[in-house]
DNA sequence: CGTCGCTTTGATCATGATCAAGGGATGTGG
DNA sequence: CCACATCCCTTGATCATGATCAAAGCGACG
């Protein structure tokens, strides 16, 4: 890992953008954020941006690039629980605990933004209303790994690939990384192994069939989902749980009248 | 459901003591909980307390009893995703969708602490630092869940079983409603087979053989773990997962020396 | 005393793992 | 420019974990 010392806008706008989307933060909140004075790293493929069993001190927030968030099993090889994708942030459950319990190691030539936890927290002071925002956006995480776990809990390999597939697509759809139909990314029939807790020559078997049936396919590593309607439908996929309510929604919906952390750029 | 209109006090003491143990509220933090007005509410055992598809806008802070969470998932029957116990707080990932993703239903006669969310929100400005306690405590859950997830997409049944139980066993423990190696709460084989993903017949099955191997045993909701380093072992069990860091452990890492949240003493 | 829900047991079946081997690509060093 | 290594994809044969189906026993409770 490299820290860039020089040029700490270059990787903003990108960032920014993202940020907006994932967190509801106004622009000004924005650069509350970005005033934290977050370096700028890269990482190369391959390379672990955080490590199981270590303390973690600082949260990276994607911009550019594709990492895996894994753990590693005594014994078992490891298991892989999510990509990360731009607008992502590593490090968000792991600085929960003493030491991470999972490592995130990068997929592709990365570029994050380094922000000390420690900054962050202090946000709870000097901007409430951010900080909240921040946790509120870690807090759905969850959700996303409830799906997950009915996705292998309940899902047969068909379903939990097509199901996989399509939320990656509207993942990456939401940080325009994704068209209407598909999507490039490195995947490996591995790594969709891994995540689905399935073998590789099962995985390749049943995306020949989806493939057969017309439903996706991989070349590359574009994916194109042939007919989402079609395999929505199949797979039992409903992308509610990526859209969670805005905390905006929320703190407006209050009634009273309290005092704002910084006047002028409230939605209400 | 059955709010209780007069006796507002009677429940306070267990919850409070739960809610300091899981969100490190201090005594006077816990204080301004309670503040919220919250009624106590009464649930018979079977009644739905957050319905899935219906707006989720309260979060029940769970005294007594037992819960599950689960999902309906369309023509299958349903997927439960997690127990809900004491000093849980359910409605807690519901609360951030349009339409909560998943419903809770009572598993035992239960009292619960109800709170509006909008009310917990508005403790963003009032008292931010409290507001950030019980977000951070939402967050962590999704460790939880991550654990399941390798639980059930890598595991096999003895393990899924066996890790299951001792993750009961260490979350009762940190309500007090556990001793070292045994628990009492209504689980039926059925309900294990249903939030691991396994059949019914099969979790007899491998019951049977931790049993025959001296390692648990469940008569009349009775869970005694006999030997719960053999298990522990057996299964890959590590219960870090459960001990998230103290928010307060980052906060006082802090080295600026804001004045804290109390109303009025706040700068900004 | 009958019903209902939970547990137990057995027989059969299938989803998906494991093992094995070969076939492109791409990349690297001689 | 070729030899070799590596990584990923592909295919097939065999195996096993755990599902499904079926039926019976057993409390508890009204």
């Amino acid at each position: 890992m490299h820290a860039d010392p020089t040029p700490k806008e270059e990787g903003h706008p990108a960032a920014l953008a993202e940020m907006l989307a994932k967190f509801s933060l106004t622009p000004a909140e924005a650069s509350v954020v970005f005033g934290l004075q977050p370096d700028v790293h890269f990482f190369r493929s391959g390379e672990e941006m955080i490590v199981q069993g270590e303390r973690c001190q600082r949260l990276l927030v994607i911009i550019e690039g594709f990492a895996i968030r894994y753990r590693d099993l005594r014994g078992r090889r490891r298991h892989v629980l999510d990509i990360v994708l731009p607008g992502d942030i590593a490090g968000s459950s792991s600085c929960h605990f003493e030491n991470a319990l999972y490592s995130e190691k990068a997929l592709t030539d990365l570029r994050a933004l380094s922000i000390p936890v420690v900054r962050v927290m202090n946000l709870v002071h000097s901007r409430p209303q951010v900080a909240t925002k921040l946790l509120w956006g870690f807090a759905y995480e969850s959700a996303i790994y409830m799906e997950h776990l009915t996705d292998v809990g309940r899902r047969n390999a068909r379903e939990r690939i097509g199901h996989f597939l399509l939320e990656l697509l509207t993942r990456l759809q939401a940080v325009s990384l994704a068209d209407q139909q598909s999507f490039s990314l490195p995947l490996t029939q591995g790594l969709i192994a891994n995540v689905l807790g399935l073998s590789i020559p099962y995985v390749n078997l049943v995306l020949r069939k989806l493939h057969e049936d017309g439903l996706v396919s991989i070349n590359y590593q574009t994916v194109i989902i042939k007919d989402v309607e079609a395999l929505s439908t199949l797979v039992g996929f409903e992308r509610d749980y990526l859209k969670p309510l805005s905390i905006i929604d929320l703190l407006s919906e209050s009634t009273d009248d309290l005092p704002w952390d910084h006047p002028g750029t409230r939605p209400n």
